[in-house]
DNA sequence: CAGAGTGTTCGATGAAAACCATACACTCCC
DNA sequence: GGGAGTGTATGGTTTTCATCGAACACTCTG
């Protein structure tokens, strides 16, 4: 048999697309200190090389796991199973062409804190 | 006495520069659909032709001047008094240069309703 | 000065969102 | 197969936010 690093019998998670997210929906799901923290970790680290539970975020597992699913539903995340876990990806280049500058606001900011 | 069109006795309304907002307080002030409609509509319009009162949206005056109230606070909305009325400005420029690219997105946007 | 028009403030209500603890499902390794 | 590791689903609590009704403040006009 072929080689398959990403062997599941998981359900495989939902992803939205870029093009079908409101501006509304993605402002909202980027409008969270969470998931900031999440996106701009994850845009720091290459593709595919972070587990959700390797991101150093406050909150348990449980609302750890809703935040991936808020950001999947935005399509900024995209994941994948590789054994027991579950791996991302920051959809860079095509929330780029659905929201353009937007991820660079939030990558490159140094304004307030809060 | 030299002519004022903006003669009040009232307080002055309080004003945040958009320097002074995270990209975090302006996401959240434009992921509300009311607030949407407030900033698209403003965007169309003269700058202080509007009072807060002429806006087409579906919600009382108390609900309405708490949305301004956040638009002001994210630094996306100037208001002046003018004799009985409070009259808006969209901060294009300001709100431009402090976070690139964002306006447009809310303006020009076309894709999924919600 | 009385009244209409405009907008803010206050208190309360309802809905949405974030969070946790627990329980469950799946994968890997022994 | 048993157990550790990882993530999701469920149920319930807390917080936050949008909203309204009513009361208040200010401006202009009659």
């Amino acid at each position: 048999m072929a080689q398959r690093t990403t062997t599941s019998h998981r359900a495989a998670p939902e992803h939205t697309h870029p093009e079908d997210v409101s501006v509304q929906t993605a402002l909202a799901a980027l409008a969270d200190p969470v998931r900031i923290s999440l996106v701009r970790e994850l845009a720091g680290s290459a593709e595919w090389s972070r587990s959700c539970g390797s991101f150093d975020v406050p909150v348990g597992k449980a609302a750890l796991s809703h935040h991936f699913a808020v950001l999947r539903g935005a399509g900024l995340v995209e994941q994948r199973d590789e054994g027991p876990r579950r791996v991302n990806r920051l959809r860079r280049a095509e929330f780029e062409a659905r929201f353009p500058g937007l991820l660079e606001l939030i990558l490159r900011d140094d304004g307030p804190a809060a």
